[in-house]
DNA sequence: TACCTCTGTGTCATTGTAACACTTTCCATC
DNA sequence: GATGGAAAGTGTTACAATGACACAGAGGTA
């Protein structure tokens, strides 16, 4: 028998957690956000981890990967999407994660599933903030990861194939750029997450047909060449769009 | 502190499930294994689920949900592939979901999240046999599904969501039917699944051109009218066309 | 004023898609 | 053995989407 306290609710249920995946964009490509809770004593490197931690008995798991996400890193108000569970009983079997675990849980043994999530925003707007068992929380180019701790690597390429998948069917990219931005910014994000080359008129062409972007009538101003028009995404039509039966956004 | 002996790990997780959707196809309708697990006292009515257990701390999530199956339905040797995790605090909250968990649970208050699977099978292939707590468990016409114990109403919605999807980017359709089908079988089978019309002269034009199909030039014996030629699933071709970067049996 | 850099644009050939109706073949029945 | 029923099987056409491809324009910098 599970001697928690069921009544209060309140206590960390020891064997579920949650993590999550936070990608943004600089322009140039593809980043997500990292925690590093100190130098592992057994690997002599930094611990770096997706932001997750335990749940509690009495919130939605939505719910507890909103709040992990706030207490790790300070951010908050974005939708995230789950990407599955990992339940593998060795996920976390490293001496580096035992380490870890030993030093931030009661029950450091538990056998632990976790759901992932993964979420999109505009990296400029968000600025991780370390807090809780989090020394620092960064972004970090995702060509720049290589071992993470638990098994947080293999969540990180399942929450970038799903994105993968996700942008041709839906225009999730536009969470990723600024209010206003050129089709060269649209183009060159798409051509990061796809990691391939995509031809420029066709995909302005497509992009275009949709009808999903407003033309701002705005240059950009002080590049040192022809200037750019700006764009805005436009929900009302593309909520029209998707009504329609929309499901193509495939490049 | 949790109390389970870790050392044993041959506990079950009183906070980890899983449940399996097991899709089969008729010839006529899509079919899901619903196990009945008894009159409830507080419906009157028989109480109707996906089977689904708790897991095991020293088995993945994977074998989990093939370990439960085979339990609760003698089904064996499927591949199941993982929807995701559902873990609502209020999932299990109806007065006739408590009644069924106090009579099979060590713990059947523990706040429970679950894992969800589902699978495609050849229905005259696998002839559900109930065991363990499941009274009865039988093939249902997925149309006379209503109400289901926990939020398993919920989750098989989502299985059929990711099996449209799927099926639209996968040749998944052959695992359910039998060696040798007709152009007509598979037809109807799209239909059922994607839950619309598809013009056959179209339909049989994409699916020829995928080349994945053999004629085995040989037809039909004893219907009432002109018999149709029977093919099989050329595995071969398809693993050739995959690695070629096959993304497309939309329909 | 020459040059650098990125923006912005059109055509064509090919392929895929959607809509549409009649003949063929086998069995059953009379 | 003739008739009818039931599903199999088959082509064309108009239209939309795709992919490949190259050069002039606008602004800043040196």
């Amino acid at each position: 028998m599970n001697t928690k306290n069921k009544i209060k609710n309140l206590e960390l249920n020891p064997n579920v957690s949650v993590d999550c995946v936070i990608f943004g964009f600089d322009f140039d490509q593809m980043n997500v956000i990292l925690i590093d809770s100190g130098v592992s004593k057994t690997t002599g490197n930094p611990r770096l981890a997706v932001p997750g931690d335990l749940i509690y008995d009495n919130e939605t798991l939505d719910q507890a990967a909103k709040r992990v996400l706030k207490e790790l890193t300070g951010i908050d108000n974005i939708y995230l999407e789950q990407i599955g569970a990992f339940g593998d009983p060795k996920r976390m079997g490293k001496e580096s994660d035992k380490e870890w675990l030993r030093s931030i849980r009661a029950e450091p043994d538990a056998r632990v599933i976790t759901v992932a999530y993964y979420s999109l925003v505009k990296m400029p707007d968000f600025n991780p903030q370390a807090s809780s068992f989090a020394k620092r929380a960064v972004w970090t180019p995702i060509k720049a990861v290589n071992e993470l701790a638990f098994d947080h690597y293999e969540i990180l390429q399942c929450a970038l194939a799903q994105l993968k998948r996700k942008i041709q069917i839906q225009p999730i990219g536009f969470n990723l750029l600024p209010e206003k931005f050129t089709l060269s910014q649209l183009h060159k994000l798409y051509e990061s997450i796809l990691n391939k080359p995509l031809d420029k008129r066709n995909f302005r062409r497509k992009v275009l047909k949709l009808n999903i972007l407003s033309n701002l009538n705005e240059k950009q101003v002080g590049v040192a060449h022809k200037p750019s028009q700006l764009f805005k995404f436009n929900e009302e039509n593309y909520k029209k769009l998707s009504k329609e039966g929309f499901d193509n956004f495939g490049f």
